[in-house]
DNA sequence: TATGAATGAGGGTTCATTCAT
DNA sequence: CATGAATGAACCCTCATTCAT
């Protein structure tokens, strides 16, 4: 029911989902839905929280068992992508509807979640930049934010199917941290332009 | 007033934006708005149309005049973003309500531009990669996939300020072309598993 | 002015017309029309009353002016028929709104109006069955209910041009004295079924 | 409920009855109107929809069984006329708000019968004038307009009780075969005007 | 548990009318 | 006289939710 209802907040948005049509699915009536949930709200809350706390536990786990920040991230990525392509409906609906449960009260917990997220990729990009690994001219805020909004896509490539995670994950890793420039057009790309060079110093 | 519209519209997300929030924030009675315009579809349509547009042309000039493919995108990247930094609204329009404005017919227009959008960013990457300018192992389909949802989101840096456009742009420029990795943590990231060599070769 | 409303009127109907349609014809605003009525009901008020006047003189001057109640009657309806073509728009409004104008206060002369015509209608067939010029088992009010209503139809011929009022008048005048059957069919109609012998009897 | 809401577009016409009214009269709030249905027009469609399919029926029954025109159409007005008595609020609310329904796509199909049982009349009509039973001079669509609205008025007997519905049938044939003269009227009506005398001829 | 009728607040929209300019 | 922005009440309809059966 859960299951049922999630594929339905996924496919046409938590809000656009009338709760008639969740019944519809389950081969109910919309009033006997309220004997399964006390809300349309306590549907949404099940799959979001399951899913951000697990969400969380990797972050955590990657943190707290990893040797480098770039393993960090890796595993972040790696685990994180797991997690995701098993709980596509609640990542469909935090996109389509964020700016609804960001308001709610009931929903508080995820800006707090996403909060913390931002936080261990922010540590965890300037500990590389200490160590060397990372560009030293990386600014750690911007980048987070270019990359997270990239690293929630995954689960909507059902759509552009021919593509397994793996191909995704490894695609995403290979462009972050190696660009996607060849080595030549590297060396003929600088001197870059001013704009650029002073923007990335 | 239809910017008025578009920046709660942009806050609150276009479906969940009453019209008399809107006639609210104008100052007048709900049914006044109606002397102004259509309906609440043609104040979204005036947004979201001239912003699309705009990008489109962006597009197509940035094909039109650059020399090759990695000017175009650069190009792209940049007269976009000036596109995008001054439709911020019709931007989270699209990002929050995306899966509304997709079913609707009377904004049938934007699936087509986004599609249009995909075309050229795909030609470009193999055409950069036949010229030798990016990595042969680029999958330019893939790539797109994972660019584009990185290109729409500076518009939505008000809220993070503290960055001009020029550090934004210049900052995804230096990533998407030579990654975040030093040329010490390139070499050092060495031996991939197997499945990401795969991916990424 | 008065009377491209009552254009308008006549072809969508009193309560489907907008003001704004109307000032739209004129080629002003709808608030430019306060300048010249007081309201949408006293534009349907001009029309409909000088309308019902005209057809009240008619009834009135045929009964005073003809010598028998075939005359009257056969009056009545050419007079009649002529105001009713000059007032095309105000006879469209009736039939289509009387159900609204019958109700409202202003308007109150119409039902009246109504009255005054079917008592006419009711003292003439009567006087003619006394006379022996109607057949005796002629029931006066249902007849009069029968035929007032095609009597009021002329004015909505020009839908079904091709016939001059003359035509349309003396068909409705051949047929409602003389019936529709040939004197052969009249006789080879009798004895009539015992329902029918009764119902007119 | 069907029931009620007719009741009240025949009284008040199909516009100018609002779903507020209805559900007042049936005792709930209009938002649990839709319960049962899904909107006003459905319930407008329901009721007009099984009144024009059961008078379409009545036309081809009469027209398949009836031995002559003058047979068939003797047919069609009793059956129609049982139709009508039980489709009051129906054919009320076609009189009332023809122009509106007339020009709803959702109510396309109205004109569409009227159009055939229009076709039937003038066919039935032209054969009584070949067979020698009607009147030669006969205009078969004038008539036809003519008798039609006449017609179409018994249903809204109620408000003029005191007829049955057989004395409105048999009046009503009585009128348009033999029509309302008396023998001896007839022939003292001459000699016409030259006008009419043409048109009837 | 399931039903299904009912709720009630709120949605977008219409329209005759007013009035300062 | 004309404008056009504004009114305000009413319109049809939606939907999460309740509750007696």
């Amino acid at each position: 029911m859960v299951v049922l209802a999630g594929e339905l907040f996924a496919q046409k948005g938590y809000r656009a989902t009338t709760v008639r049509e969740i019944a519809d699915a389950a081969g109910i009536l919309s009033g006997s839905l309220y004997h399964h949930f006390d809300s349309k709200e306590s549907i949404g809350d099940e799959i979001l929280s399951s899913f951000i706390n697990e969400v969380l536990a990797d972050y955590r786990g990657a943190v707290a068992s990893a040797s480098s920040p770039r393993a960090v991230i890796e595993q972040i990525v790696r685990s994180t992508s797991r997690t995701l392509s098993q709980h596509r409906a609640a990542l469909a609906m935090l996109q389509n509807d964020w700016s609804y449960f960001s308001t709610q009260p009931r929903f508080a917990y995820l800006p707090k979640a996403l909060r913390e997220i931002e936080q261990i990729w922010i540590t965890q990009l300037e500990l590389g930049k200490q160590a060397g690994l990372f560009r030293a001219d990386l600014d750690a805020k911007l980048t987070y934010r270019l990359l997270c909004d990239v690293l929630w896509i995954p689960a909507q490539w059902r759509r552009t199917s021919g593509y397994t995670t793996d191909q995704v994950v490894g695609g995403f890793l290979r462009i972050v941290f190696d660009g996607i420039a060849s080595p030549a057009g590297r060396t003929a790309a600088r001197p870059r332009t001013r704009a650029t060079a002073r923007a990335t110093r």
